[in-house]
RNA sequence: CGGGGUGUAGCGUAGCCUGGUAUCGCGCCACAUUUGGGAUGUGGAGGUCGUAGGUUCGAAUCCUGCCACCCCGACCA
């Protein structure tokens, strides 16, 4: 295979794009910040779909499906909203091409010009809401909970594999309420449920907060985020759910007649995660010889690896290592037999720590002889020899052993990164030296907020939930402030 | 979009300064021997040198435009 080897400590960026390509989870397409996901990183990402699928169900939400255009009027009608995309907007302005007469090249077709033109969604709430004003008319029409899979588009500047890319998939949740607190409810019942899909199924610990006005999500009166610390010190936005208020509903007049016969503006919320979080999995656990997947998340959670040398020992081998095969399969671990034969053990062992795969079982004549089976899990590269009487039993429990210490060792990583700061100097060394998140007071305003990205280049990540309410001053300004909020270089 | 860098076979590369039809490793195909940590031998296949022009008898090499990617900014999920 001949992997170009990049030490994640000598540089992360490359070492980390160079893990996506070798552990076959996206490539670069011949389309500008497009990426192609392949079959190895979608089956996560289906994985992903699934468990958070789940949990929109359970917490009572549909999926529905609107369309992938948005009319350039419906678009403008929400002005922080235009404001907050207008510059990343991919745009339709005609519908048709023809050949050249003169050239006999495909070519536009001038004559095929749009009335109005057509922008891809960069997110769906114009659309959603403009649909909204159709379906509601009484209180009993409410609350609306909905939620569609789709492919969004942002014409960012500078893109990354999974990270920020032209096209990503996504889903977003648009919810409709009568009142305020029902919909700030929502709001943070989805932001628990992207904390609790994170933490114990991505193993990824984050932080819940609340994103000052400058980070806020154009449109929303609050944008309520997860943030996860990456191996590098920095740190990734991983989820965001926002309480829109009515500026949705008065931009296309959506009303409803309460039981006391009044007409009223409807509340709004949307909330989204997207491939991103792919990143955020690479980057919380991977190390220098490839990908680590938590259990739960693994499209192939242990994987066999037969050893033998002459026919008869191969028969002997893979009779066992199918017998054990269907033995984990039938407890619904996700298991897969590797008998190619063209490929040596040492080969077949690299390249499952390279995709990630937890739980590795070699068997090979030695072990047919004592009825037993080499097991090596992937996180903490150990191994021992299980006697295959204990497969049964010890492997659903090896899984969940590794779902938690991947977790715990990302959550200690986290803790040895949070610092707290309380004067600028501690501040800087803190993200030159230390990184990760820096808890600092701050006087609460937006210019503080921009003078110290400008002299920093970090941000706001969010003022966490039941923050801790002290006096203190401002870092940068020396205002009095009444809370710490957390800082961090971010991606 | 601004600054810096890179682009040669599926992947990683040498050659470029000083122009003469492309080097090596991995992978791929065939056969044989192998298989408990990335096997070995022999024989093969694979390249419009990112792309479009220009200079030249001749361009991977020199010049110009464009495209893509990487790093640093600005923007952002």
């Amino acid at each position: 295979m001949d992997i170009k080897k990049v030490k994640r400590s000598e540089d992360y960026s490359a070492w980390y794009n160079n893990l996506v390509k070798n552990a076959d989870l996206a490539e670069h397409s011949d389309v500008k910040g497009c990426m192609i996901i392949k079959p190895y990183g979608y089956a996560i990402w289906e994985k992903m779909q699934a468990e958070l699928d789940s949990r929109f169900k359970e917490t009572g939400h549909s999926n529905a499906y609107f369309p992938l255009f948005i009319p350039k009027s419906f678009f403008t009608k929400e002005a922080s909203h235009v404001d907050g995309f207008a510059k990343e907007c991919a745009v339709v302005t005609h519908y048709r091409l023809k050949v050249d007469p003169d050239t006999k090249e495909i070519i536009v077709d001038p004559d095929a010009k749009l009335e109005e033109e057509l922008i891809v969604r960069p997110t769906s709430e114009t659309i959603i809401w403009n649909t909204y004003r159709n379906w509601i008319q009484s209180y009993r029409d409410l609350p609306i909970l909905l939620n569609q899979w789709a492919n969004v588009v942002r014409w960012e500047m500078r893109t990354r594999l999974f990270l920020r890319t032209t096209e990503f998939l996504w889903q977003e949740g648009h919810t409709a309420h009568a009142t305020a607190e029902e919909a700030i409810e929502e709001t943070r019942k989805m932001l628990e449920v992207y904390a609790d899909f994170a933490e114990n199924i991505l193993a990824v610990p984050v932080i819940k907060g609340v994103k000052s006005a400058n980070e806020r999500f154009a449109g929303a009166l609050d944008t309520y985020c997860i943030e996860g610390l990456m191996q590098d010190g920095k740190a990734l936005q991983m989820g965001t759910s926002h309480f829109l208020g009515q500026n949705f509903a008065k931009a296309f007049d959506v009303k409803y007649v309460s039981k006391e016969n009044k007409s009223e503006y409807v509340w709004a919320t949307s909330w989204g995660v997207s491939t991103r979080l792919m990143g955020a999995l690479i980057m919380s656990h991977s190390d220098d010889e490839g990908l680590v997947l938590p259990p739960r998340l693994a499209p192939i959670q242990v994987v066999i690896v037969p050893i033998f040398r002459k026919d008869d020992e191969k028969t002997m081998v893979m009779e066992k290592a199918d017998a054990y095969y269907h033995l984990l399969k039938k407890q619904g671990i996700s298991v897969k037999l590797d008998d190619r034969d063209n490929l040596s053990p040492g080969y077949k062992f690299a390249d499952y720590e390279l995709k990630g795969v937890p739980v590795r079982i070699a068997i090979g004549p030695r072990d047919v002889q004592n009825q037993t089976v080499e097991v090596a899990r992937r996180d903490t590269k150990e191994k021992q020899v299980m006697s295959a009487a204990d497969l049964e039993h010890k492997i659903p429990h090896l899984l969940e052993q590794i779902q938690q210490n991947i977790y715990q060792k990302a959550l200690d990583y986290r803790s040895e990164h949070i610092h707290t700061v309380d004067s600028w100097d501690e501040f800087m060394d803190a993200l030159e030296n230390k990184t990760g998140f820096v808890s600092a007071h701050w006087d609460g305003s937006s210019e503080t907020e921009n003078k110290i990205k400008e002299l920093s280049k970090a941000t706001i990540r969010c003022i966490p939930l039941n923050n801790i309410q002290e006096s203190g001053k401002c870092i940068l300004t020396g205002n009095p402030s009444h809370e710490r909020v957390l800082f961090a270089r971010a991606y």
